[in-house]
DNA sequence: GTATTATGACTGACTGGTCAGTCATCGTCA
DNA sequence: TGACGATGACTGACCAGTCAGTCATAATAC
């Protein structure tokens, strides 16, 4: 692919490589767009001024202003999954295993602009029912299946005592997603402390008794 | 009120009641179109023809859209706060409240329209800051506290072990909006036994082992 | 009780503005 | 020089909000 003599792979030092910055340029600003406005208020027109590119340029990269926001919306999640469902280190405690998995995605999702995706997945999902399906195959799926996995280790291994859980890790993640839309709708003027949450959270799960 | 020989109250039986009528029926019209397909892409046209009225008529009674759309959503949870912070029967164990709490959401909220307005509010909640804040003195800040409260109880009781869980009563709410939100984007084609999951998680919260 | 006038709720065609998507033209690179 | 990426003025559709006119009902007169 590097090495073919194409005409794409030849051009590849000015043309294409402006071609390609032009398009992240524009995925960037669309991003910041769509998450500051949601779908309907966010006018191509001021993703192009953002972008620094006129609006037919757009058009160029992107049939519609629904696919485009479709396709960014897609793109924009899976990439940082992996990262999250990677499997850990054996001999590391359950407990361990989980307090990385929270810390990851404070740090990856919640306090970056991922976590405005997710607020926007929330907000269009009903209207995009594509998008949510699609939402829904690629990241809640696997995502509840990680720590599904996780937690069946727990109860196997005697770590989590309520045996249930390991059903319904929906359960493990719903502390994580309201922390999401808290900060989003909430934090401005009251700020939640996610991390000493979370920290009870596991407690809970694991059991620990603890004196306040 | 009703014996007054004012010129108003004499016409309850036919004007009055029917301006009544007529504002119930755009009310509900609009809160079928915004929790369709959220505040920017709902049409006046289409409300007013569900309400079977005429646009003009619509600026009778709302100033504009965007009063018209807080304005309803704002009125449309708060009474029926009251009766989930309600005060429980004195004798009855925490976990009882907390499953009657519980259940309440499921059979008023969830399974209702209210579930579209929860939705709602959080789809737009960043756009409309003012809507985002009045829910949170109106109806999140008043249910934490209801919660709060609760915990604490267990917690002095000994029934909760974990005692750091009253200073985060969103824990205890956390899975209840997660399945606000499942339900709403994914449960048409990954259905949640909601009632199965809260109640696994009353046994997380009360440190109760169970087998599966 | 009946006729006449006054009221204001209701209507929907209309206006002004906005915005997605197009395309004739221009500029640039190989 | 030829080809193609980029431009932004333009078009047509769409829609929030208006307002002059209609009509059912209430108030008043007789």
């Amino acid at each position: 692919m590097s090495t073919k003599p194409d005409s794409e792979a030849d051009a590849l030092s000015t043309r294409a490589a402006k071609a390609a910055e032009r398009r992240t340029a524009i995925i960037e600003a669309a991003l910041d767009e769509f998450t500051a406005r949601g779908f309907a208020a966010t006018r191509i027109d001021d993703i192009a001024k953002r972008a620094g590119v006129a609006k037919g340029t757009i058009y160029l990269h992107f049939t519609d202003k629904e696919a485009m926001f479709q396709e960014l919306v897609r793109t924009a999640l899976v990439p940082k999954l992996q990262s999250l469902t990677a499997e850990p280190a054996p001999g590391t405690s359950v407990r361990q295993m989980l307090e990385v998995f929270a810390d990851t995605f404070l740090r990856d999702v919640a306090q970056t602009r991922r976590g405005d995706i997710v607020r926007l997945v929330m907000a269009e999902g009903t209207r995009f029912p594509s998008l949510a399906e699609f939402h829904y195959r690629n990241v809640v799926e696997p995502g509840i299946a990680g720590i599904g996995r996780i937690l069946e280790i727990g109860v196997a291994r005697g770590e989590i005592s309520v045996a249930a859980l390991a059903r319904f890790p929906q359960l493990a993640i719903a502390p994580v997603l309201l922390s999401v839309i808290w900060q989003g709708l909430f934090g401005r003027f009251a700020p939640l402390d996610v991390q000493a949450m979370l920290r009870t959270h596991l407690d809970l799960i694991f059991g620990e008794r603890t004196e306040s």
